[in-house]
DNA sequence: TTCATTATGACTGTCTTC
DNA sequence: GAAGACAGTCATAATGAA
């Protein structure tokens, strides 16, 4: 390993915002109303408690009584969008010319996505037949789902795309959402509007509303990093009036949905626009991340420090078989993203196919929820066990929505008779895409384990957002990572295959630090590690020292901790005023620090 | 002292109902 | 449009065993 760099690798391409990687910049697109999705879409209702209200629910759709009523015996009274999808799946079926040949229905189930179509008119009038339990095996239920697809009324080329996409196990609901999403993506290209709307009343509201303290914090930040040293923060305050954030205001949630970001692999996308403030365009590129759902004015606040960029949204579950609601704020191009290879399973049933043969047909998930920091205690899981081994089976509704409760707050699933579990830790490293048994050993707990996965990055979604630097830099990197936890940015750049020359590496747990370097040496690095524990460290001078021995940084990257953001913690959510989270701060300044010396020096 | 286990709501956005 | 129900969330603190 060699400390000594060479500095030309780095600096030998042209810094331009993102309209000018080539393409005509097209005026930006209208923002989408709420509802806006292209394609079948629509709301189911919650069962009734009363049978003849479901059946007349149903009915209302357009399809027979009996077909109905047989629905309801297959599902049970409790699970509309079951009934539903058997209902769909039933009538495809019946007006498929391969009817006969096709397998007893094998019904899946979707998540609570609400995808089903407005029009049924297609399906309305299949009348269910006593022989539908005759189909023998043969078409696959690829082609089963296809067809009822194509009932549902999308085309069929993008029907068959979201299948491939969405993994075998994927429910016709799940599929739907994903061709939902890509209509979505593909009928307006996101603007930095459509991934934050009202982003620019936000922006006003809380300056304004709860802006003394941001304001005041900001003040006495610059004013004392100004003191400490020189005036390398004498810069402008934020300009808002760059990067189309200040026009117009609109009201609404300030989380997009789907949460896709600019884009998502393997998905029919127009060019998203984007605009970045001249302000942030580098060198270096950074890359900020950190949970989506976080207080209110936290992220118009984030964005405010790195440079009025509006945060890109994604939830890993585009990208895993878990839930992941993160926001990105970065400065890279957007452009010729590409996944990481294999594709990782979308659904928990196919990344952990010992739980198929146990998962009840009443457990209608196919994703998990957020992976935490802590797992669910052996009591409740007993708790479950007894009160499933004392019910019939199918159980009764109760214990149904008490088990569905407990499992999906705590990603409990199955792996036995009655029996759910919590995942194991090289389950969590799998589906967060790190390398098996990357926690494991080297004197960490089980308990740290699950804490350190817990506060990681989505490898395969990072990745996906850094993939663009591979051909930027066919040489390698030097990375400036903050915040490494236990290395899943390093993780992403190594998958993609993007050498990593120089890494100073800021963490401040000893056991993920020791985590980060048992994997440079296991996947014999032949760049430059160094580690630094406290991020007070890194002052200027300190930087300014690496900066001229690397030849600069390529890319700073780091996700502050989450601790005082997220929605877990009852005890000392504050913000980024709280203790944990105000490290944000810490990024801001070393990522200002270095853009400084850069731009002085290189 | 370390680690495992367990119990502990609040906040926010979305959906449903009226 | 308002009010209430519902669902999801990179967690913290107390306790006891080893």
């Amino acid at each position: 390993m060699d400390l000594i760099s060479d500095s030309d690798d780095g600096d030998g391409f042209q810094w331009e915002s993102d309209e000018d990687d080539g393409d005509a910049v097209p005026p930006p697109n209208p923002p989408l109303p709420p509802d806006s999705a292209a394609g079948p879409s629509g709301k189911v209702s919650e069962a009734s408690s009363s049978r003849s209200e479901l059946v007349s629910h149903f009915m209302a759709m357009g399809f027979s009584e009996d077909m109905v009523v047989k629905a309801i015996e297959e599902n049970g009274e409790g699970n509309s969008e079951a009934i539903l999808e058997t209902l769909l799946t039933h009538a495809a079926i019946e007006k498929s010319p391969v009817k006969r040949e096709q397998s007893p229905i094998d019904c899946t189930f979707s998540s609570d996505e609400d995808v089903l179509g407005d029009d049924l008119s297609d399906v309305s009038n299949f009348e269910y037949s006593s022989d539908d339990e005759d189909y023998t095996e043969g078409t696959s239920d690829k082609d089963r789902k296809l067809s009822v697809l194509v009932e549902m009324g999308f085309p069929a080329d993008e029907a068959f795309s979201a299948i491939n996409r969405c993994g075998p196990t994927a429910s016709v609901l799940e599929i739907a959402d994903s061709i939902h999403a890509a209509q979505l993506a593909a009928d307006s290209a996101p603007t930095e509007d459509d991934l934050f709307p009202n982003w620019s009343e936000n922006k006003a509201a809380s300056s304004y509303a709860c802006g003394s303290s941001v304001k005041n914090k900001r003040k006495l930040y610059e004013m004392k990093k100004m003191k400490e040293r020189g005036s390398f923060l004498d810069r402008k305050k934020p300009c808002f009036g760059q990067g189309n954030l200040d026009e117009g205001f609109r009201s609404g949630s300030t989380i997009p949905k789907p949460m896709i970001g600019f884009s998502l692999p393997n998905q029919k996308m127009k060019p998203a626009n984007r605009i970045l403030p001249e302000a942030a365009i580098g060198p270096p590129y950074f890359y900020y991340e950190n949970v989506a759902l976080a207080p209110k004015g936290v992220w118009e606040t984030i964005s405010r420090f790195l440079y009025d960029i509006a945060p890109e949204f994604v939830d890993s579950k585009f990208f895993c078989a878990a839930n992941r609601k993160r926001g990105y704020i970065h400065n890279l191009p957007i452009q010729n993203r590409f996944p990481l290879q294999p594709l990782p399973s979308r659904t928990v049933q196919e990344a952990l196919p010992m739980t198929k043969k146990w998962w009840p047909s009443w457990d209608p998930r196919t994703q998990l929820n957020c992976l935490q920091t802590c797992i669910a205690s052996a009591k409740l899981t007993e708790r479950i066990r007894t009160a499933l081994a004392n019910s019939d089976d199918p159980p009764p509704e109760r214990v149904q929505r008490f088990v569905m409760n407990e499992c999906k707050k705590w990603n409990l699933v199955w792996v036995g008779l009655h029996k759910v579990a919590p995942l194991e830790p090289d389950e969590m490293e799998m589906l967060l895409g790190f390398p098996r048994d990357h926690t494991r050993g080297g004197g960490i707990s089980r308990t740290e384990r699950y804490r350190s996965l817990g506060n990681s990055f989505q490898v395969d979604t990072v990745a996906y957002h850094l993939s663009v630097l591979k051909d930027m830099f066919p040489n390698g990197i030097n990375l400036l990572s903050l915040f490494s936890g236990i290395g899943g940015a390093e993780v992403a750049l190594h998958r993609l295959g993007i050498h990593l020359r120089n890494v100073v590496s800021v963490e401040l747990s000893e056991i993920n630090r020791n985590i980060l370097r048992g994997w440079w040496e296991q996947t014999n690095q032949t760049g430059t590690l160094i580690d630094i524990a406290d991020v007070q460290q890194l002052n200027g001078d300190r930087l300014e020292q690496m900066i001229n021995m690397f030849g600069g940084f390529d890319l700073v990257i780091g996700g502050s901790p989450c601790n005082n953001l997220a929605g877990s913690n009852r005890y000392s959510r504050d913000g980024l005023e709280g203790k944990e989270s105000a490290l944000f701060y810490d990024y801001f300044r070393i990522l200002d620090l270095v853009k400084n010396i850069m731009g002085k020096s290189f």
